[in-house]
DNA sequence: CTAATAAATGAGACTTATTCTCATTTATTG
DNA sequence: CAATAAATGAGAATAAGTCTCATTTATTAG
């Protein structure tokens, strides 16, 4: 019985994210394929940055590569899929969903993991007086920036050794 | 007269760069040999951050592709090269040197240039405390950080359309 | 200064991540 | 439900980076 409720409650969650997945495509104006379901539940289920390797691993059976690729380029057009590179070269993404507030990124250098950070406030501002000095100084227009931590995830993690 | 001064000046330049190049070298017991030196002066000579491809262009007809690699893989061992990834996926390298301080990277995302920039010592300071609180409450040991900045180097710049 | 030896190089084969091609399948719309 | 446009799968093509191996170069002992 308890079995079936966790059965019931997991199953409710794949229906939660397959119904999020088609609401964020049919929000974007994006055609509702079943590759495109797959690797938004993939990646909604994951919930943290997730490298392109581990996503394909994760749908070896049931999207193909080059499809892997086109959904992701096709979440990227939208806006919605946040592209990078680790510092150990690999590439990860992230969906950038409406709740998803300004962060930065943490990565382990030993077994990769990849954490989403926020910063305070105050420390926000204050890199942003220092964009515009910069922008002053380089005669440059800055869009974007990105604070990145490298470090090692020191305890009890499965994955380094 | 003057050219020839010039020629003069500038063949000293290059004289100068190529004596860098076999004392950081020798620095490192690394074993001074031609490509090595022809690596090491194109990246003094640029001065800059530079993309392996530029670097591959301007060193085309003197040194092979495996040996660039090889030679990059080396300084990077022994601790003189910083490698990263541009926000458009290029692989950039630039030269630690003993005088280069502490510094940052603003990428035009339009002609790909990277700019090295400093920032303040409040600023750093500050990012120093945000990193302290992150690493225990995530249980991390941060050793480095990057702030990256993505924008636009506005005027007169040859290579922006 | 030279010979012996270890290390580095060049050329191109190989690997791996990503993109492209094209015949087939699927989603959308009227 | 049929017509059409778009998306997919399979695998070929491309490009960045690594590896192999025969040849060349640097280092060092004599």
């Amino acid at each position: 019985m308890r079995i079936y409720l966790i059965f019931l409650k997991f199953e409710s969650i794949i229906k939660t994210m397959s119904n999020s997945s088609r609401k964020i495509l049919s929000e974007h104006s994006v055609s509702i394929t079943n590759p495109r379901i797959l690797v938004l539940e993939a990646l909604l289920e994951f919930g943290n940055p997730i490298t392109i390797d581990e996503l394909q691993l994760k749908l070896k059976d049931s999207v193909a590569k080059s499809t892997l690729y086109r959904v992701l380029n096709d979440l990227k057009r939208i806006n919605i899929l946040n592209e990078f590179t680790s510092p150990d070269n690999s590439t990860v993404v992230e969906l950038i969903l409406e709740d998803h507030p300004h962060h930065h990124h943490l990565f382990c250098s030993d077994c990769g993991e990849v954490i989403d950070v926020e910063l305070s406030d105050e420390f926000e501002l204050m890199l942003t007086k220092e964009i515009e000095k910069i922008q002053k100084n380089f005669n440059f227009e800055i869009k974007d920036h990105r604070v990145e931590m490298i470090g090692l995830c020191t305890e009890e993690c499965a994955n380094c050794k």
